[in-house]
RNA sequence: GCGAGGGUGGCGGAACUGGUAGACGCACCAGACUUAGAAUCUGGCGCUUUGGCGUGGGGGUUCGACUCCCCCCUCUCGCACCA
């Protein structure tokens, strides 16, 4: 049986989209080189995880960029649209051992198959600049980064509390641990002690809070959620001196303005001091006892809610710096040793943790913060008071109003020696520790008598063993490959081991924007000249999903670069588009949800351009699509009636010459609708990307055309005018429905191909109406409508519209009180 | 709890700086063509007792509110003991 639709009736689209992809592919169409005349744009679509073969949210992600990418060029600039592979990543490993397989055979099947996929929805990519990050082509300027970076100091080594996923056996970065569970296997994220590799994203964390302001062309909620994550924090460091003893405890507090109702001091179990502080005290193993029993419940804790909130008496003291009272010092569970000095100065009266411990354990609330014209008793309060107000008890500081306080606090601090001004992010270095197989080494040695060095640049790349060791499995890791660890000490010749760890994946998606500029590059990581003409990517599209990982990294990548001298711009990407989710029956598809549609066939049922057709117009891109097969069918029909259309019509739309003089009345309306139609579709793409609203315009447009051509009067002045509004359609969906367009172009004579023609200029004066439609209201609601023309006064549309039937029915016996006329829209008579 | 963004026909969605709510499409209904169906074409399509009522609910500003202001309900997403 032939899938083939021929007949007349259908357009068959298998053929046409297989020549025009032939073609496309034979003459390196979409082959992109710098220094052209034309301005550049680069668009760029996330990269995709050479998984096995596409799903939907692909095949919407880039029918977006597509168009973006098709319209930038026939709007006349000189595009880049590149495409490559997010190649490393654990999947490869598990699918590998379950195929006893190699992660390395698995992944270059897979982007054999998805790059076919690709090229069969007519993506109009410059395949020469392909990447692939397992490449040891991509990965050996990666590690050559990573030299740089640690030569700059940007990355360090430490033992530290890592989150480790047992499911997939490797350490995660914070950002890739969603709610206490991994984010790729979903498993419970525990702590555990290891020494691993980390970048010194905080040293950018103020330049990367700061320039979130010049991302003027990204989504509001993604520069929200950077900033939260950030989280940037300003107050006061100072030290509490312990009592009976030459110890200070240091607290970081945004709250200096609290400071007089300091009444107990909380530590983090895990704080060094609580050891010597506890040592000899006659309840030493009861603390002790109780701040184990603590680490341990905080490394069972996952997605639960909060634990209560409890804390025991160290049995020591220490003072307040500012009132030199004597306060107790606590142990609590729900202070965290990661963030600030991981001691807490409790204000129970302005703090709704330390309130909530102060009532459980009998412990003195001292309000010092008034809000206005209340004064707050300790006995009354309910709950802590959080807002400002003016200082009470304080004091030198005492009527202050708490924001003039604060400043003052620190200034004194200053200046008697126990405290600083101070800044703090939640955000926390990056760790890039894995311990897999597949995934980049990390290009460092380790020496017992020179420690760790960097391996030197000319024995770059250090290439992933593709072998296994004898006896053992193709996706060990590799610290259990002596083959590839055991080495000599490139300072002392002496033995030596291979750092095992290779690095989060992310690393490669960091920068992979930058490579596409000059992937062949083989002298550097990047040629600073093109990267420099290319760069930033003007339109980056892709999911919200990566909100904060893959974009934070390349953000904070994209100024190391500029650091160590690759690039010249400070961000990377100057538009975002975040494109919802494509979810069928109300949820996301999934094949545990069994709610999959496989792009495969419905390419093969409708061809590439009904796809994207309906992946482009169900929805704006920012929104979710709901997939919906008879909207699907809609689609395709719309292509096939446009095919009809041309088909019957063609010796009609043939005869452009030949028409001359006055067009009539339908001809009048359809000449006036082009052009209305070319304004609405260049306003929604260059406003927002608003294809749905682009398409549904066209369609109008057409159905303005279909209206028309009536075929009894074909041979009339009008001939010319439906040629143009043909060629009109055909260029504006060029972007959106390649195939199709290209070839009606081709089928109906024109000498170029359609990527070559220009956009349509849009024609105010064409569009303009010349009857118009003016709506009568009587007191704001409608009672009837004027046919008038476009040029007549407000004085001459109130008489009309009051001698009009209906208006005249509502107005009744009531006086005219006023009348209201807005241009070329409505007339609104007050009664 | 904090932050962000939404709630418009049976459905996806339109509506410019306040000015005809429901464009376009899907579904549905009727008709044409057909032996019949599919496909296609034409027309209809918010609710409704024809006077009205309608953009989550209630108030307000205005000649006029999906749009602006206040209060509330609800959904989605992100962060979550951050001192």
């Amino acid at each position: 049986m032939t899938t083939s639709q021929g007949g007349g009736n259908r357009y068959d689209f298998k053929a046409i989209e297989e020549k025009w992809q032939g073609l496309w592919n034979d003459n390196e169409t979409y082959r992109t080189t710098e220094y052209d005349a034309r301005k550049k744009y680069y668009v760029l679509e996330m990269f995709p995880y050479p998984s096995g073969r596409i799903h939907m949210g692909h095949v919407r992600n880039y029918s977006i960029g597509d168009v973006v990418a098709r319209y930038k060029r026939l709007r006349g600039y000189n595009v880049l649209h590149p495409m490559g592979w997010d190649a490393f990543g654990l999947p490869a490993e598990n699918a590998a051992q379950k195929n006893n397989s190699h992660p390395a055979v698995w992944t270059y099947d897979n982007i054999e198959y998805m790059r076919r996929q690709l090229r069969q929805l007519g993506l109009s990519y410059d395949w020469q600049r392909e990447i692939a990050t397992c490449n040891p082509e991509y990965y050996r300027w990666e590690q050559l980064i990573f030299l740089e970076m640690w030569e700059k100091g940007i990355i360090y080594q430490k033992v530290t509390t890592v989150n480790w996923c047992e499911s997939c056996q490797t350490v995660l970065a914070n950002e890739q641990v969603i709610e206490g569970a991994c984010w790729r296997c979903d498993s419970p994220v525990l702590p555990r002690q290891m020494n691993g590799w980390f970048f010194k994203i905080t040293d950018y964390a103020e330049e990367l809070l700061a320039d979130l302001d010049k991302l003027q062309g990204w989504p509001e909620k993604v520069v929200t959620m950077q900033r939260n994550w950030i989280g940037k924090s300003t107050g006061l460091t100072c030290d509490f001196q312990v009592y009976g003893s030459e110890a200070k405890i240091s607290i970081f507090t945004t709250r200096p303005d609290t400071v007089y109702g300091v009444t107990f001091m909380s530590l983090a179990a895990e704080h060094p001091l609580i050891a010597p502080l506890i040592a000899g005290y006659e309840k030493e193993q009861e603390v002790r006892t109780f701040v184990e029993q603590i680490i341990t419940e905080k490394q069972r804790k996952s997605n639960e809610e909060e634990p209560e909130k409890k804390g025991i008496f160290t049995g020591r003291y220490c003072l307040n710096p500012f009132s030199g009272k004597k306060i107790p010092i606590f142990i609590a569970n729900f202070v965290l040793m990661e963030y600030g000095t991981g001691a807490v100065m409790a204000v129970p009266a302005h703090d709704e943790r330390d309130f909530e411990f102060a009532r459980k354990y009998g412990l003195e609330i001292v309000p010092v913060i008034m809000p206005e014209g209340v004064t707050l008793i300790d006995r009354d309060m309910e709950q802590a008071y959080t807002g400002p107000g003016v200082l009470a008890n304080s004091g030198l500081f005492t009527a202050l109003p708490s924001e003039e306080a604060k400043q003052s606090i620190i200034r004194y601090a200053v200046e008697q020696h126990f405290g600083a001004p101070h800044v703090t992010y939640r955000l926390r270095d990056w760790g890039i520790s894995r311990q897999r197989y597949w995934g980049a080494p990390i290009p460092m040695v380790h020496c017992d008598h020179c420690g760790v060095q960097p391996v030197p640049r000319h024995e770059l790349p250090v290439v992933l063993p593709q072998d296994a060791d004898p006896g053992s499995s193709k996706c060990d890791p590799l610290h259990q490959r002596p083959a590839f660890y055991t080495t000599t000490c490139p300072v002392c010749q002496g033995p030596a081991r291979r750092e095992t760890d290779t690095m989060d994946t992310f690393v490669e998606s960091s920068w992979y924007f930058a490579r596409y500029t000059c992937p062949r590059f083989t002298q550097a990581p990047l040629d600073r000249e093109k990267a420099s003409y290319w760069l930033p990517v003007d339109q980056y599209i892709g999911g919200v999903e990566h909100a904060i990982l893959h974009l934070l990294y390349s953000r904070f990548f994209t100024k190391v670069l500029r650091d160590l001298g690759y690039l010249d711009i400070d961000e990377p990407f100057t538009n975002l588009l975040t494109q919802g989710m494509v979810i069928k029956d109300g949820a996301k598809m999934s094949k545990s949800k069994g709610n999959v549609v496989d792009p495969h066939d419905l390419i093969a049922t409708y061809g590439a351009d009904t796809v994207r057709l309906f992946s482009l117009f169900a929805a704006p891109p920012e929104k979710d699509l709901e997939w919906n097969s008879q909207g699907v069918e809609g689609s395709s029909r719309f292509i096939n009636r446009l095919y009809r259309f041309i088909a019957q019509n063609r010796q009609f739309l043939q005869k452009k010459a030949a028409s001359r003089g006055e067009p009539g009345e339908s001809g009048r309306i359809l000449h006036r609708k082009i052009h209305q139609t070319i304004r609405r579709v260049t306003e929604n793409i260059e406003n927002n990307f608003h294809f749905n609203t682009a398409i549904s315009a066209v369609m109008e447009l057409f159905n303005t055309l279909s209206a028309a051509t009536d075929p009894a009067a074909r041979d009339r002045a009008e001939a010319h005018i439906a040629r143009e509004a043909i060629e009109v359609i055909l260029v504006l969906l060029s972007p959106m429905i390649p195939h199709f367009c290209a070839e009606m172009w081709e089928q109906l004579g024109n000498s170029g191909s359609v990527e070559q023609a220009p956009w349509p200029q849009f024609d105010a004066k064409a569009a303009a109406e010349e009857q118009l439609t003016i709506v009568v209201q009587v007191r704001g609601k409608v009672r009837g409508r004027l046919e008038v023309p476009a040029d007549i006064d407000d004085d001459e549309l109130i008489r009309l519209a009051l001698t009009d039937d209906n208006v005249a029915r509502f107005i009744g016996g009531d006086t005219v009180k006023k009348t209201i006329v807005v241009k070329k829209k409505l007339v609104n008579i007050v009664v």
